[in-house]
DNA sequence: TATTGTTATACTCTATAACTATA
DNA sequence: TATAGTTATAGAGTATAACAATA
């Protein structure tokens, strides 16, 4: 019985874009991790810099960490003293999170840093191919994104 | 002070990197967990299979994981009755690391399934764009590569 | 009733260092 | 001495379900 038409064309691009998504979740990592944060504590920080702040259930959206999970997460950046937790007046069900000046000052050395880490890695490229790799990453996002099962 | 010319040029490379892995590492987890594998135990069986086996720190440099870490995620699979550790004759401090049976079968359905899965999101893509999407990952993994630490 | 977030539970992964056994 | 792996330790993230407080 022969294979279903393209069935399995694109195995070597799945391959190809674990190893380097492997690749550069290492090199995030390691640059994370000398800031003393973990990868979900970094998305935090990252999601709430340059903001005013936002509900738990929001910061649970945007970072894709669950509500049980992020619980645990915030508390030990409380711990470290980056973020505050207040009860808004409008809705006492809710808490506002917020990065604290410690936590914008983390965030503001951190995030560019962790970045621009990473950016060294591309900038040998001309402004074309930047822009054509950029194109190409978000066509297989799109892509992928059609593919997930629906968060609710 | 004007910015040194061309500094942050890639960040926007980067975001949209982070994005797209963020978003195939969902899709992937999404597919592992319907197999009841985490992903470093898949990371596991898909590294022994097609294999005759392979010892403890070969596999250990294979998936990254490291020995102490390594020795937990074997544990469970052995639980599981996925893999087997047998000792070799000429070397009784290494290990043997192989899957049994049963494990070959898991990776028979899960490698597959997994791949495909993720490997669909791509099926609207012809030849031509394929092979640049692999050429432009494989040049993002090289670029990045060079800018992670030895592991010595 | 529905929503927001915490708590309880249980498990997995993670790194590190000390340790055992073998080479 | 060096290498292969385990164990001990401690911490962090993960999901789930039950819960309390508020809307």
């Amino acid at each position: 019985m022969p294979d279903q038409p393209g069935k399995h064309r694109s195995i070597p691009l799945v391959r190809e874009l674990v190893r380097t998504y492997q690749a550069f979740e290492q090199l995030s990592s390691q640059r994370i991790k000398q800031h003393g944060l973990t990868h979900p504590q970094f998305d935090v920080i990252a999601t709430l810099g340059n903001t005013p702040g936002m509900s738990c259930r929001e910061l649970s959206e945007r970072t894709l960490i669950t509500k049980g999970t992020l619980t645990g997460v915030l508390d030990r950046l409380l711990d470290k003293g980056l973020i505050s937790r207040t009860v808004p007046e409008h809705d006492r069900r809710s808490l506002f999170v917020a990065l604290t000046p410690a936590g914008e000052a983390v965030f503001d050395s951190a995030f560019p840093d962790v970045v621009s880490h990473c950016g060294e890695a591309f900038d040998h490229l001309d402004d074309a191919s930047l822009n054509q790799h950029i194109a190409m990453l978000a066509a297989l996002r799109a892509a992928i994104g059609q593919k997930l099962e629906p968060a609710e």
